[in-house]
DNA sequence: ATTGACCTTCCAGTTGGTGGAACCTCTATC
DNA sequence: GATAGAGGTTCCACCAACTGGAAGGTCAAT
């Protein structure tokens, strides 16, 4: 199968699906012209990528995934290890996120948003005298 | 100032204050043994891109916001268009982790994560035979 | 004179691709 | 046989926002 079938069925693009050849992820067969050729558990490998990205995994994850699920000797404590180490890395970014959300909310909505130039927002991006100690 | 002390100051890494005359953001004088010397308005502008950065703003926002800063005749209305475009962005980015986390953790959950190699997450990354048809 | 803490520039690497240029191949049509 | 168009190929550059490291200059103190 030729890369843009392989695209349309693992609703990747083509150039992705060319990056993960680079850095390993996949390797196709080669056809007599030079045109990449895919199988089956080829375009089932890119299936799998695109859905464990879709979940956020790093490309890292996403490698030990793979390998993982080509081993009939895996255990899922392996697996569910990777899975855990992601979720919590997610919970610690929406944290952060709604941390960002909550001062940003509130700044938003102390500022008048007029054609005057008094602006809490920036007031409170400035910083404040006691922060910086001048010195030259 | 040298960059050290001002590294202290503002709360920014030396690398990344260079980083930020690279871009633009800052323009100390130099002395003349060729070393970088801010004057206390550049530690202001510093310790305000490091505030508007820790709030998750962009570069090229925080190059805007130190425009209107730094304007008399600014509105109140630009700053907060920025601001809640920003907003709009960070509730997109929870909306997504909020979904990943919900999937991620329902097959954490699921998972045994014990020696045996049956394994939801796997097998929900795992390409369901109805989604890719098969052809060579 | 030398040590060590600073400072300088420049180049490369990070993450996960994406866009484009220049060029080759295949199929269909005239 | 020529040609057009839709595929494919490689390679290089770029995005954000830094960070690490090498090679070397400067300064203050001993």
């Amino acid at each position: 199968m030729n890369i843009g079938d392989v695209a349309e069925r693992s609703g990747l693009p083509a150039k992705t699906i060319r990056y993960y050849e680079d850095i390993g992820l996949v390797k196709p067969l080669r056809s007599a012209n030079g045109y990449r050729s895919f199988r089956n558990r080829d375009v089932h490998k890119l299936a799998f990528l695109g859905r464990a990205r879709a979940l956020g995994f790093s490309i890292e994850d996403c490698r030990n995934l793979l390998k993982l699920y080509e081993d009939d000797h895996r255990t899922s404590a392996e697996v569910k290890h990777i899975a855990e180490d992601h979720l919590d890395r997610i919970d610690q970014k929406i944290a952060e996120l709604t941390e960002m959300r909550a001062t940003l909310a509130h700044l938003v909505n102390a500022c008048a948003g007029d054609h005057r130039p008094d602006c809490p927002i920036l007031a409170d991006l400035a910083p404040k005298p006691n922060e910086i100690s001048s010195a030259e």
